[in-house]
RNA sequence: GGGCCGUUAGCUCAGUCGGUAGAGCAGUUGGCUUUUAACCAAUUGGUCGGGCGUUCGAGUCGCCCACGGCCCA
């Protein structure tokens, strides 16, 4: 009883506290008294570009000859005298107000509408003095009521949290924003069509899993209450596409999330989505082959261009770096060890090739190291540290170490490497390829290895996955897979400095009471 | 995890040396009806992120906390 009471006090205050919507409400509810405030039998036959865009070159006198009636609908974002800014997911324009012409009864109720409001509004297509179109209102209606006000109508919304927790009022206010995101979707098509145009097939295979395989990293753990059963959110897809090359699929791909349970950056969101793509008869220069080509056709069909300008701002916003990168020109190709030398001058082979050197430069470097690392483990390390921010323009990074590439297969010549590639862009990793392991046995040990990491400590180590190794016993063909960092990707074609704008829901902590 | 910065009206932002909280936009009332961040006049609106402290007095100084941004790990 007492919390009820607290409980109303509170709703009440909170309806108290902003007097910009109690007044919205009050128009609202006049519009109540008279008719239903939400109609929704409207239909609209234009949208404002598609006008500005068949009649935004004619002169005034021929627009009101031609006298082209439209119905268009959208949100109110500014009022300008008689005008009325209308926006759509399109672009915008204007409606015009005559009082000399329309009922009073509708003018009285136009002076009640506000910046956000909804509404439909039926007339001819003219131009105004300054050059603009507009529809001139024979017919209009609310639609929808908007109880809150907007943010600045010139400003737009600055804060930064605020465009993330309340993407909808970003997406309202910001042309940029809804550029981004348009391209975003721009690009998981032309993916979509590139690969299907090729023959592959689109798969979704299962998000739980009770062995989070297919790459290393912490996963999130739920609970099957039916079943009774541990469960994990994938941390990648790719043991259940190579089972599909197993079943005869032999061209495979998935563009879905994965899960890690690790920290947020303006790199990382604990889901992010990427692309696999596997394909049988196939090795890892094939796929960088195809690599090359795939995003030539995305930045070609997402930017309607193939060279792509990134820009690095200071806190006021001004441009203080600006590069470009021409993915229509073949990219760079180079080994890790020949890039930690190419990056290191000072670095001598011998002093990689050998552990008790290369332990000994990598604590040179900063880098703090395990007992239980192996030679390739600690060539990666100094790879990451001192080489992959510098791979600016776009590279291919070739023959990682076994050791850290559970899943690849061996190069012929030496074992010590695998037939592996991650590609670079502007100092970021945007995907990751190679020629799947298919001997069993050797992905049998390999697993035994990862186990033994875990045991020892390594919360990211994968695990033995039996299954998959019957899988392989059946015999997969030869394959190549490949992922692709799609957020980053867009980030990338977007000149985004944060993967938070490109993810339209990005996981923030809850906001604070 | 560490460092720096931010949090003031619905939005965008000022706020000097510690002395009763300001502007523009939005809103309200009136005027204007081919405007372009429309304009003119009047006007409403504040838990200064939260807490504790110093002080006669705190938006302002100190400490703690929350959330966010940037950089580093």
């Amino acid at each position: 009883m007492a919390e009820q009471q607290q409980e109303t006090q509170k709703q009440d205050t909170q309806t108290e506290e902003n007097k910009l919507i109690a007044e919205r409400r009050a128009k609202l509810a006049a519009i109540r008294e008279k008719r239903n405030a939400f109609p929704n039998a409207f239909r609209r036959d234009s949208h404002a570009k598609e006008l500005q865009e068949e009649l935004g070159d004619k002169e005034k006198a021929e627009l009101e000859q031609l006298n082209r009636p439209a119905k268009v609908a959208g949100r109110i974002m500014a009022k300008r005298g008689p005008f009325m800014v209308l926006q759509d997911m399109t672009g915008r324009i204007q409606l015009y107000v005559d009082k000399k012409k329309l009922p009073t009864e509708l003018l009285d109720e136009i002076k009640t509408w506000d910046i956000g409001d909804i509404v439909g509004a039926e007339g001819p297509i003219h131009k105004s003095g300054k050059g603009d179109l507009y529809v001139y209102i024979e017919k209009t209606q609310l639609l929808t009521k908007s109880l809150r006000p907007l943010p600045d109508k010139y400003h737009g919304l600055s804060d930064q949290e605020i465009r993330y927790r309340q993407r909808y009022l970003d997406l309202i206010m910001s042309e940029e924003s809804r550029r981004i995101f348009t391209i975003r979707s721009v690009v998981i098509d032309a993916i979509r069509d590139y690969l299907t145009d090729r023959d592959f097939l689109e798969a979704e295979t299962p998000m739980m899993q009770c062995i989070p395989g297919g790459a290393t990293a912490r996963p999130f753990v739920t609970y099957h209450n039916a079943l009774d059963l541990q469960m994990y959110l994938r941390i990648a897809p790719e043991l259940y596409l190579k089972r599909l090359v197993v079943g005869g699929f032999e061209k495979v791909f998935e563009i879905n999330r994965n899960f890690r349970n690790e920290g947020l950056s303006t790199r990382h969101n604990p889901e992010f989505t990427m692309l696999e793509f596997y394909q049988a008869y196939a090795d890892y220069r094939d796929l960088m082959d195809l690599t090359e080509d795939m995003l030539r056709y995305v930045a070609q069909r997402a930017l309607g261009t193939t060279v792509v300008t990134n820009t690095v701002k200071d806190s006021s916003g001004e441009v203080i770096e600006s590069k470009t990168y021409d993915f229509s020109q073949p990219y760079q190709r180079m080994t890790v060890f020949d890039s930690i030398l190419h990056f290191n001058p000072d670095i001598q082979g011998e002093q990689l090739n050998d552990l008790q050197s290369a332990r000994q430069l990598a604590e040179t470097l900063g880098i703090p190291l395990k007992d239980s690392w192996g030679l390739g483990k600690v060539q990666i390390e100094i790879f990451e540290k001192t080489v992959e921010d510098r791979l600016d323009q776009p590279t291919f990074i070739t023959e990682y170490p076994t050791e850290v590439s559970p899943l690849a297969r061996r190069n012929d010549d030496n074992p010590f490497v695998t037939d592996r590639f991650e590609f670079f862009v502007g100092g970021r990793e945007l995907a990751n390829g190679f020629s799947e392991l298919n001997d069993a046995e050797d992905q049998a040990e390999r697993f035994r290895q990862q186990v033994e990491e875990k045991e020892a400590g390594d919360q990211e180590a994968m695990h033995y996955d039996a299954d998959y190794i019957a899988a392989l016993e059946y015999g997969l063909p030869p394959t190549a897979g490949e992922g692709i960092g799609i957020d980053r990707l867009v980030m990338m074609l977007t000149d985004s400095p944060s993967i938070r704008d490109v993810l339209l829901f990005p996981h923030m902590r809850p906001a604070s009471a």
